[in-house]
DNA sequence: ATGACTGCAAACTCTTTGCACAACA
DNA sequence: TGTTGTGCAAAGAGTTTGCAGTCAT
């Protein structure tokens, strides 16, 4: 596949009716770059170097945006911010109900199924998203020893 | 199985050395009866029916150590509020990513081979959850009309 | 009797909203 | 040129914290 990143959003953004900005660019190729799972506060931290007066408010709106445009998956782990990662290849995330520390899992789940039950109820569905739950090493060992 | 849930309640809360209250004992009941999924302000309206005077931090308080002794599942769906559910049979969640609805899909995910590969990382895994991420029925249609 | 648990109030974090200005098409 | 998008400030929802009093063991 020889279409950028760059080229992808200004597709999805022209199909919708959506204008491109420097503040979109700027925020798919940070979150695309990291290549893993961040804050809104981390990415817009990122994305202000390269735009200096970007407000956390267009970040919210521009990565609900991305994420409609199926570019960007949500990852929410309970307690604490939601997380977002541009989409990639699928994998599950382990989350530490302790610390909230999110690591990805090299499992793709069977998301196929799960689509297609979803879609027999109505559902319009998108993306499946597997979460283990559980204590990460560290505050397995701390719970262990107190 | 004969047991009862305050039993299993009452069995968990000696086995960490936690005392049984009141408060613990109306909470894990009025979860279980509900039989599905709710906020916690819905889980402290219902309790407080039964333990007038209930508080919301107390809720909050006892909806952790529930979890923690496995009787409880937190389901974070992103937007809005967290949502807890009494530990039943395994079962899946898709999330409206429009308007927030969650509701049950009768999908038991492979959880075993999840948790095992999770085990490996030195993740000590508690359980697996599978959300399908997507619009519902009614959002669809409502996105489809615009 | 003693330590865990609860309630109250306040604080805190994360996220969204309203409105005036700027900038893409 | 007409919207759509952005920044700013402020509000809002949900959840957590600190402390004094209460209750299980």
């Amino acid at each position: 596949m020889a279409t950028t990143a760059d080229e992808r959003l200004a597709t999805a953004l022209r199909a919708r009716g959506h204008r491109m900005t420097s503040q979109r660019l700027v925020l798919h190729r940070v979150l695309t770059e990291l290549g893993r799972h961040a804050k809104a506060e981390e990415i817009a931290r990122a994305s202000a170097q390269r735009l200096p007066g970007l407000s956390l408010p267009t970040v919210y709106a521009t990565l609900e945006l991305l994420e409609e445009l199926g570019l960007v998956r949500r990852l929410a782990t309970g307690g604490g911010p939601v997380l977002f990662e541009a989409r990639g290849k699928p994998h599950a995330h382990a989350i530490c109900r302790r610390c909230g520390t999110t690591t990805d899992l090299a499992i793709d789940a069977e998301e196929d199924d799960a689509l297609a039950v979803a879609g027999a109820t109505g559902f319009v569905a998108d993306h499946a998203q597997l979460l283990i739950w559980g204590l990460c090493e560290r505050c397995a060992a701390q719970a262990a020893a107190a």
